[in-house]
DNA sequence: TTGCTTGCAAAGGGTTTGCATAGGA
DNA sequence: TCCTATGCAAACCCTTTGCAAGCAA
């Protein structure tokens, strides 16, 4: 810790409604549910929070074309990125990925870690 | 087939630098090598042939945090991503990923496929 | 000649930032 | 009280678009 930070009124809210968020909200969307709690939040303060949440490491930045999207869980997991609407879901189902991380870093790089992103049709938007 | 497309000196330029860079270049890197080419080329044209050759499926779109870059080949397979200077690489090598489309479309949704991205440093950004 | 494509420039949309004020610790 | 955090609005950056002229076919 080298900053002292401070819990302040909107950095507590903007957690609790990310964490309760099925879907992983935009910044705009968390803004909206936000609000609803705490009215005159900038959406300045909405990506700040969601900076400074991620640097440290307590929720996850997913970018999709469209725009990013935050996920209230920061242990790595893979989505499933709706092609039409947008919106990101967890995958719940059982799945496996495999890659040599030494016989990458042969070639002079680091490897940090790897993520896995389905993609297709959401449940509403397939109909 | 169901548009007539014309292959104009742009086109063709930019496909051809797309397909000769390694790292995947994002538009406004394309637009200065193909510049050295076509010296009047606008960013604009750039961006709506990347977009066209996408829905063609000749090119792969690689949706990253600080801007697209695109990969001429369009055969899916896993990338590379500096955090630092936001590059993109080929991972040549041998990776497994496995997942059950089927029990994931239980759920009421409809996969297209999934796509694998290792994250780290690059070389460069590792010294 | 026809109508897809280009160059130019303005508009869009998401995200970041400067600044004065508010408010946690 | 001290200094981080907020609200507001302007600035940024990447990308998209409208329009008249250009150029493949």
């Amino acid at each position: 810790m080298k900053t002292a930070r401070r819990l302040t009124r909107q950095r507590r809210i903007i957690l609790e409604e990310l964490r309760k968020a099925r879907t992983h909200p935009s910044a705009s969307e968390l803004y909206l549910a936000v609000r609803k709690r705490s009215p005159k939040i900038s959406l300045g303060t909405i990506y700040r929070n969601l900076e400074l949440l991620g640097t440290e490491g307590a929720i996850t930045k997913i970018t999709t074309e469209s725009s990013n999207r935050f996920d209230g869980n920061a242990m790595p997991h893979p989505h499933f990125l709706c092609e039409k609407c947008k919106k990101v879901f967890d995958v719940e189902q059982p799945f496996e990925v495999k890659f040599d991380k030494k016989s990458i870093e042969k070639t002079g790089c680091r490897v940090f870690g790897a993520s896995l992103e389905v993609y297709g049709l959401c449940k509403k938007c397939k109909r």
